[in-house]
DNA sequence: CGCGTGAGAATGAACGTTCACTCATTAACT
DNA sequence: AGTTAATGAGTGAACGTTCATTCTCACGCG
């Protein structure tokens, strides 16, 4: 609780000013006064910008994958696993909107192309529980002969685009309307 | 071919060069210069960037649903008319790359946020081809009973994604492909 | 116990760069 | 000659980053 305060602090405004205006809206200057550091302060504990948001999508991305293999139904039918994982996602997302919007921010922009390329090549350093669904779904003709990056796209597209709606108000998405998109997506990969 | 012959040539340059590297790598500096003009003659045309960046999409908009209208198949049953727009985007967009690239820029970004806002309140100046379809196919029980956006999404959401994998060849769209996909978004709106 | 000291932590003004936009000047056209 | 079009150096604002300076505080010494 010494080192870490400051640095959870910079992190924390970090993820607000971007998850709310983006990466070009959130100036290292506002970043630091919301985190009640000076602005010089932030690159004792990060080199540069890009280290910080880096730093900070690889430590969203940890959180969100182990809440989800925390209830994982492992030795389940394909199904339900695949629906826990779209359910447990959204609703991860509905209960912190900044990491959705974060996570997007940085989906959309040159680091989340790499991001995604290793993904699909099975390069992310963890086992990939989501593709291993996939793998195994193809292998046992549960699912449509898709390439993983369709089956990808059908999966996580639509859950993208919800949350958006759901984050301005364009949707309400309450736990009945997730059970039915879930199964919708469901019905867009199965054979 | 006097006046209108600057201002395509700035616009075709600010669509090069925003769609391959984003709205705020595209220095209005770059854009005359690949324009061929000076940076000032740019404001003789456009008021400000902003101006552009929305006359642009307007353009693109309206170029792309003029494509969709061409061929569209109004007396046929609804399935087949979804097939026919998601297919003819899809390919709308293969052909047209940086169209894609440009639009999703847009889409993700604040002005993004209003135009899909009108979109689903049905205030889009043109009838809107595809939320007809929606509200036609729940009202005869052939699709799903969702609100229109999440219709939407499942239609939309997964093409995007897709669109962006193909452009970053991680994947290619040909002909038997973008059947299959058409028909696992149907999937997932049908009944 | 009080005090001086030194090293690490923090500061914020200043710097260099980038960018959208302006405008005095020049060129082109009628 | 006069009107419109085009130019591009210049302007000011915004930003990421640096660094000389100041602050903090644990520790040793008298």
């Amino acid at each position: 609780m010494k080192t870490s305060d400051k640095r959870r602090d910079i992190m924390q405004a970090a993820l607000e000013l971007i998850a709310e205006q983006g990466f070009h809206r959130a100036p290292m200057a506002e970043i630091a006064e919301k985190a009640g550091v000076a602005a010089g302060t932030i690159y004792r504990y990060f080199e540069s910008k890009d280290v910080l948001i880096t730093k900070l999508h690889r430590e969203l991305e940890d959180k969100i994958m182990a809440v989800l293999q925390e209830g994982y139904p492992s030795g389940r039918p394909l199904r339900e696993r695949f629906l826990y994982l779209i359910r447990e996602l959204l609703r991860y997302f509905i209960t912190n909107p900044l990491h959705f919007r974060y996570m997007e921010q940085y989906f959309n922009s040159p680091y989340g192309i790499s991001m995604h390329r290793d993904r699909l090549l099975g390069k992310s350093g963890n086992q990939d529980i989501l593709m291993d669904i996939f793998d195994q779904g193809i292998e046992q003709q549960v699912l449509k002969e898709f390439p993983k990056a369709v089956l990808f796209s059908l999966a996580f597209g639509p859950m993208i685009f919800l949350m958006r709606d759901h984050i301005f108000d364009f949707i309400v998405l309450d736990e009945a309307l997730i059970k039915q998109i879930t199964e919708a997506c469901w019905d867009a990969i199965k054979r």
